[in-house]
DNA sequence: CGGTAATTGTCTAATATTGAACAGAAGGCC
DNA sequence: GGCCTTCTGTTCAATATTAGACAATTACCG
């Protein structure tokens, strides 16, 4: 049912090899934890590379509600929103931790590409990619409903954030339930409730440092189940 | 509130240039209305211009439920999610009117975009800008109430598909309320309130050939005036 | 350490939404 | 013209969801 898409690590490796290779002189920069790379609105022309630390996108709705659009990792890159003409940010980039970030004009980067076919290739690949997710978040959006939804976005959470062991998966990382109403576009009390609901059917489970613990084979195996 | 992402038209002119001068034997293929150029699932791995007609592009969730995800119309391009390692189709295509499309494997399609940085730069920005709009669609499925989404759903058809007129859009082409629910996610049923409604608060008409013609600034003052 | 802020678990009533039904209207086809 | 199919308008009860509220708990900061 739901396809994993494929990540293209290969590219972000030649990507930050290139970059390093290519220009030592591009800029680094640190942003702390809580504080914000580019805000929605912003006249910011620039293509992020994560060298460590997390960053999460959002987007504010008219009224004010906030959407997580998705969280970005070591080696993700993110911000290629400015090679579109408009040069206004849609969504806002903030750092989960303090995080260490390359930053390159988008103009300098589209020299890169050009002037190496893999890693256009795999830039194209990344964007493609992209493209494939949101068109299944989309998808998912239109089609179920709230529980399978935190379902799956646990697994995703996962997958991206947590630690792996047999068959559970460790998000060491405090996760709240407003940030989870975010991803799945529901209320903060449902998330509560769903958790609970999850909690108590032994898919997941909480450390004593509240970190989520996700029990992989179960979780997927009751939402396979469920309408 | 809406910002209306710029369409890279200059791109679609160079594309279509750059193809037939480029190699006058790619492949051209009609399909007829109703016909379908992939369906989900397919190993399918060409990119298409469209040269004439129309195409839909629609997802099934696991239910049945099928998702329209988007129309393109003459100069616009489909298939891009072959650049990703992916071999596999998540949407299927079909054909609204008759069409007819030029068919490039998607090897053939990266030695053009290596070959010509202007095509290059404006095939990023056309995916850069799928992106944006896609976001747009997930925050709005997010945040906003069917009706609302149906409102803005319609003004973006009348831009995509409708003759201008200097303060209506008349849509030459019958769109099924079956079809506006897929668009907006929601049911059939409450489409047709909904439409009822905006004839009666005088935002749409419907012309005697079951043509809609909407009414741009009365429509777009109203969701302005909505929650 | 103490106090403030953030987080969670719970409840509620009000609303939005679904899904299924059915009759009438219109369209397309032979 | 007549039949069959698709589309529309309209119900309705069942369900899902929201938008508050509140207390209890836990983090965080100085």
């Amino acid at each position: 049912m739901s396809e994993p898409i494929p990540p293209s690590d290969l590219f972000k490796e030649q990507l930050l090899n290139s970059l390093r290779r290519a220009n030592p002189r591009i800029s680094t920069i640190r942003v702390p934890k809580h504080n914000r790379v580019y805000s929605a609105g912003d006249q910011d022309k620039m293509i992020y590379i994560i060298e460590s630390g997390q960053i999460k996108l959002a987007a504010l709705s008219r009224e004010g509600r906030e959407c997580l659009l998705g969280i970005r990792i070591v080696g993700d890159l993110f911000g290629e929103s400015c090679l579109s003409e408009l040069g206004t940010r849609l969504e806002t980039a903030t750092a989960m931790e303090n995080s260490i970030l390359k930053r390159v004009p988008c103009e300098t980067f589209l020299k890169y590409l050009s002037s190496d076919t893999l890693l256009l290739n795999g830039f194209l690949q990344y964007l493609a990619e992209r493209i494939a997710e949101q068109q299944q978040v989309i998808v998912d959006l239109m089609t179920i409903n709230s529980e399978y939804r935190l379902g799956k976005a646990l697994l995703q959470l996962g997958d991206k954030l947590g630690k792996k062991y047999p068959s559970t998966i460790r998000i060491e990382h405090r996760i709240s339930h407003e940030e989870l109403s975010q991803i799945v576009g529901t209320t903060r009390p449902r998330i509560s409730e769903f958790m609970q609901k999850f909690r108590a059917l032994g898919l997941i489970e909480m450390s004593a440092e509240h970190f989520l613990i996700i029990k992989k084979n179960r979780l997927a195996d009751y939402l396979a189940r469920v309408t």
